[in-house]
DNA sequence: ACCCTCCTGTCAGCCTGCTGTCAGGATCGG
DNA sequence: CCGATCCTGACAGCAGGCTGACAGGAGGGT
């Protein structure tokens, strides 16, 4: 997943990108609101992580700001308010989930591919596709009672395709999601991650169409 | 919205039953996970609010079995564990949100109204022409409940109609439409694509007008 | 500090199937 | 019945996709 994080100090946004990162999800991290906002203008965001208190505002009214645009993006915010009217206060602006510092970042990890999964209208971790099991929470897949590891790249790709089904993604769509500005990547990587993937879970699995992209199979 | 509430403390039970009845849900109050598993059989709920520690057995066993049913009713679940590991658990198990012990009222119905929010947003419309169901958002094509896959021109073509029914399209209209300047074509190109698009979808789809160009069928 | 392993981006060569072209037949209008 | 227009099967060229190989680098273990 592309994900914005809003977070203006140092170590905890180092830490947090680095993690998440880790789970495969490119990240772009910036420090103040009004650069949260260009960047949201220009990307394609599966997520916000987003701190409330910020040098030059308070997050909630950026938050407000994005609902009334009609932006839908989901977004998680962090607050060290340990209160409840903040929690509500967060999520009566909209905000999907919420963490209060100082929080586990396995938690974190969680909470972000729970969302993720409830915005695209499926909160089941349990997929099956053909013959393969897939647990989005565990980031497990099996075929046929036998378990395959993915990459964290390939797990990336897998899950953009998993979250869309039936939906052809293209390549620059999902170069977007996997990569971060300053990380882009000029050669036929999907290509190569496609074919990967193929290699491990069958080929049937995904599915090209041929200058448009790709697309999820239906499993037989 | 019709919602599940199992929950085996009288008094919590009840104050939760009566504020969301006061929100204008209606309320099916059971105890015990095997009474909540024939309510969930028998009636289709829009929510469950799910206590995590029941006498008869522990709520997260009961999550799973259902989304490994398939179920995909949202769930929020209770838990008076303050736990990271708990919450992630349940978040993993397929949980859309939770709530701990205790919790504010207020809180609840704000959680109750985002989980309804999210499931109430309808997907992309679908465009019905005679037998075809399409997708323009995905570029998805039904016929009889069967998918058709159409190449890039081909969609390219067919959406040039779609977007204009009812009127008259020229060749050289949609040849203007379907290629860049230096990239035009000198044969017969469009009846070729007009062809193929009438075997994919079927002769009535496209109207020939002779001599004045093709238009979108009317379905029958 | 060193080695080892595995991930991942890059490239090149092969292969697939989309797409334009054509020709012969079909259909329509007059 | 004739000419114009359209339909459609066949086919070849080529852009786009596939995949094996390889190297740089991050991370882990000793």
């Amino acid at each position: 997943m592309r994900i914005l994080l809003v977070e203006d100090d140092t170590i905890l946004g180092a830490a947090v990108r680095d993690h998440i990162s880790a789970d495969g999800h490119s990240t772009d991290w910036v420090t103040r609101l009004d650069e949260a906002g260009e960047h949201l203008a220009a990307v394609p965001y599966d997520l916000v992580l987003l701190d409330l208190m910020l040098p030059d505002g308070r997050g909630i009214g950026f938050l407000r700001g994005m609902r009334a645009r009609g932006d839908v993006t989901p977004v998680i915010i962090l607050t060290a308010l340990d209160q409840i009217s903040d929690r509500i206060e967060g999520l009566n602006a909209g905000a999907d989930d919420y963490l209060t510092k100082p929080f586990d970042l396995a938690e974190l990890s969680a909470r972000l591919a729970a969302v993720a999964r409830r915005y695209c209208g499926n909160p089941n971790p349990l997929v099956e596709l053909g013959e393969l099991q897939i647990d989005l929470a565990t980031r497990g897949i099996w075929r046929a009672g036998k378990r395959i590891d993915l990459t964290a790249r390939e797990w990336a790709l897998f899950e953009a395709l998993l979250q869309h089904p039936g939906q052809v993604l293209s390549k620059g769509q999902l170069e977007d999601r996997l990569y971060a500005f300053g990380a882009e990547v000029e050669s036929n990587t999907i290509e190569v991650h496609v074919s990967r993937l193929r290699k491990k879970l069958g080929a049937r699995v995904i599915e090209t169409m041929r200058g448009l992209g790709y697309r999820l199979g239906d499993g037989r």
